[in-house]
DNA sequence: GTCAATTAGTAACAAACTGTTACTAAAGTC
DNA sequence: GACTTTAGTAACAGTTTGTTACTAATTGAC
């Protein structure tokens, strides 16, 4: 932690993901006693928050995010290991390869992740929320993958991230109309079954359609 | 200001906006110098952020908001009038019935609005980019309006939240399939033309389609 | 080699959804 | 009564989407 003080006014805090081991994993670090944190900081400087973040992935993994966002900022008495009256909580992904874990961090299964202060517990829910929310907008998926793939790693991806299954055709079909991919000239054979190309991200301009309104509004 | 201290660790602000003469207006108090200022606090106690954005708003408005979510945290150089490290801000809506605006607050037409400090600037446009972004997914416009309403009032609620006109036909269809209002006995006459018949926002449970993924991503 | 198994990729159909035009209904104005 | 204005709906065509069913290319079993 560049800027730990106990206590302090507020800290900036990162829920770092990678795909490991066809699942998702968190970042983490050796916590107080036998638990486990977060990456934080407390910056003092007027750096903008988003710099901080990008900081802190920096120190903890090695690399920058692909993909990083402000979740959201957390308080009350919810319990942080900076005891920081306030939070701000950043979401982001980094690809396989980049993701290394410096000396004294760690990846850590999603799924069963425990042992955080409340206060970050709370985060990494949110951040699984906040992707699955986003998913449509931003390009997670891409970020989390290799700079070439096949189209059934983006799918599965996909499908690791919703958490639920998807249909390969209209997959695929959604997938052209959006021209966010180009084929390379490369193909990928896994050792059973037909190859498949690679593909690269690359997202073209396209109009952006006017839709009327959606309503997806559910009863509370 | 309820516990207003300069220099202060953080703030809590607040983005409040009702409908005025057609069109949005936002909270406002005059600030230091002829600048104007969003209401703001600089909680003391481990309240959650949440509890000190609708004290605010009561204590400046009179009333809770109808709706209200946390909007983002803001750091960096950019000033505050609390000149805190770190703003949380809210944005919310309250009914015109309900939006009353207390001694040293007044409603300002959010078009054309200026004169905040540059942090509350950011907040002002990342709160109407959020309002649009949320529209399908919160009651924003329901709560902006009164308790009963016409589905023409409704229509233009969306039209002034979006920005851009709908189709009626389109609209009224949609409504429909979300099964988010009920019709009462009561019709409204304005003067000229048919009368309209009267809804109430009565949002019933439905099923949670299932769509493909929509990839609405573009190219940045 | 031949055949099953496995994964990639696509065509095509039916159902659902959307944008649009055009209509009917009920009020006020002249 | 004719015209204007706003509310509300029907119906059509074009698009999108979920699904089934196919073809293609590879590995492994025999």
């Amino acid at each position: 932690m560049t800027a730990a003080r106990r206590g302090a006014t507020h800290s900036v805090d990162l829920v770092l993901l990678t795909q490991r081991d066809g699942t998702l994993a968190v970042l983490v670090q050796s916590g107080a006693g036998k638990g486990v944190a977060l990456p934080w900081s407390t910056p003092r400087s007027a750096d903008a928050l988003v710099q901080s973040a990008r900081q802190l992935a920096r120190s903890a993994a090695g690399a920058e995010p692909g993909w990083l966002e402000q979740l959201s900022a957390f308080g009350g008495d919810e319990r942080h290991p900076a005891g920081a009256a306030v939070s701000v909580a950043f979401v982001g992904v980094i690809g396989a390869a980049a993701a290394r874990a410096t000396k004294g961090a760690q990846w850590m299964a999603v799924d069963g992740a425990a042992g955080f202060a409340p206060r970050q517990s709370a985060m990494l829910a949110a951040a699984i929320s906040a992707i699955r929310a986003r998913l449509d907008h931003s390009p997670i998926a891409f970020k989390l993958l290799p700079a070439t793939f096949t189209l059934s790693d983006l799918q599965a991806m996909y499908e690791l991230l919703l958490g639920r299954r998807l249909h390969k055709a209209s997959f695929r079909r959604s997938l052209q109309a959006a021209y966010l991919v180009e084929p390379t000239d490369e193909w990928r054979s896994e050792g059973r079954g037909r190859p498949a190309q690679l593909y690269r991200y690359a997202p073209r301009k396209r109009r952006t359609s006017r839709r009327g309104v959606r309503f997806e509004l559910l009863a509370g």
